[in-house]
DNA sequence: AAATTTCCTGAATTGTGATTTAAGAACTCC
DNA sequence: GGAGTTCTTAAATCACAATTCAGGAAATTT
């Protein structure tokens, strides 16, 4: 065995990873085998799935939210946060497991309140994170801004989200390259800056 | 008894009905309720349940397409096509029952090629409507485009189909109108045309 | 290292849902 | 309106998955 405590933490990302795998109708059986363990393990700690799964997803959206922001850490122009967190908004490809789950909620949150309030919730700060990036390139004056900052952010994020969409569903010409191309697009449109995507 | 095969015709519409209630994993009890039979008339016409949903999904993919096309029918001048597409593609509220059903499959295509493949045909559909209704509008005159008609194409049906999603999250402040007018204002950036919407 | 607590397993239980089947009802054709 | 076909039901069957539980293993405490 291993530390005390050990098991009911891994639990949470073997969730995510066998949701990301099977959708919102994971079996617990999935879950447990994703962990190393058997069923009745996994219901010593979460003694009703629905919660584990609800604080799976809870987590697999925070830890997903927080990546982006990490990824900002080191760069102040206003250009270059920009365009890196369309980047971090785009799945790597149809395997990516953050994308996976998220998408898999995206029909659930149609009847499931929770769920609902989860993605509302992630929209929102990730409209807010945009906007951030866009008042600090028009203080700076790097930003002419055709939109109300709400409006560009909005659209971005919603680009994000549906291109991920695309992607999981393995579209043929729709890549990475091709989704982030398509967004930062608008954000030239949106913003009058050139946002040079050479990398 | 209804006319001979009467039931059959009903099962895709009432496979559709419980599916946007109940999600992918709809049970087949709940489409033989919906249906108003036992479950054993059901699995009288469809031998095997994914049959029947694979073959519900595409009439209702198909026919969520031709209203659109449809709702073209009368309207000559391109803004207005441009406009009224952009209305018909953002669903009414919470309950739209047709964006419902996308929404329900946009998580299961990542596991489920066939699925991936009717979401993936029926956004390049969208991507060639919009695409016509540019061209018509360059040649009109009435659009200065800024960017290439599949870049915007592209974004619109990207938009539509992010904006359906928050709307059945029932996002507190992204109702019908706020969604119709996010889509426009990019609408309107990207083809130089002021699209009015007052109706 | 013994005692205690926490953790995990494997088998049994219970429930649910798809599918089969035999029988009967409803429709069509003549 | 009777024969034959098509359709539908209700009950039985089969498979699978969540949950419970008693027993034992592993960690922690003393």
């Amino acid at each position: 065995m291993a530390r005390r405590g050990a098991l009911k933490a891994n639990l949470l990302v073997a969730a995510q990873r066998a949701m990301a795998e099977h959708g919102t109708s994971v079996r617990l059986n999935q879950i447990a085998s994703e962990a190393g363990v058997t069923a009745g393990a996994v219901l010593y700690h979460y003694p009703n799935m629905q919660e584990l799964l609800f604080e799976a997803n809870q987590s697999g959206m925070a830890r997903f939210h927080d990546q982006r922001l990490e990824a900002l850490a080191g760069i102040s122009d206003p250009a270059a946060r920009l365009i890196q967190t369309i980047r971090t908004g785009v799945p790597e490809g149809p395997e990516d497991p953050d994308v996976r789950l998220l998408c898999a909620l995206g029909g659930e949150a149609a009847r499931n309140n929770l769920y609902a309030l989860l993605l509302t919730s992630l929209f929102d700060r990730q409209v807010s994170m945009y906007q951030g990036i866009l008042e600090m390139g028009v203080a700076s004056g790097a930003f002419v801004l055709r939109q109300d900052t709400i409006t560009i952010a909005r659209n971005l994020v919603a680009l994000e989200d549906a291109y991920g969409y695309r992607m999981m569903a393995k579209h043929p010409t729709l890549g990475y390259d091709s989704a982030v191309e398509l967004i930062v697009e608008y954000a030239r449109l949106a913003t009058g800056h050139p946002l040079p995507l050479e990398k």
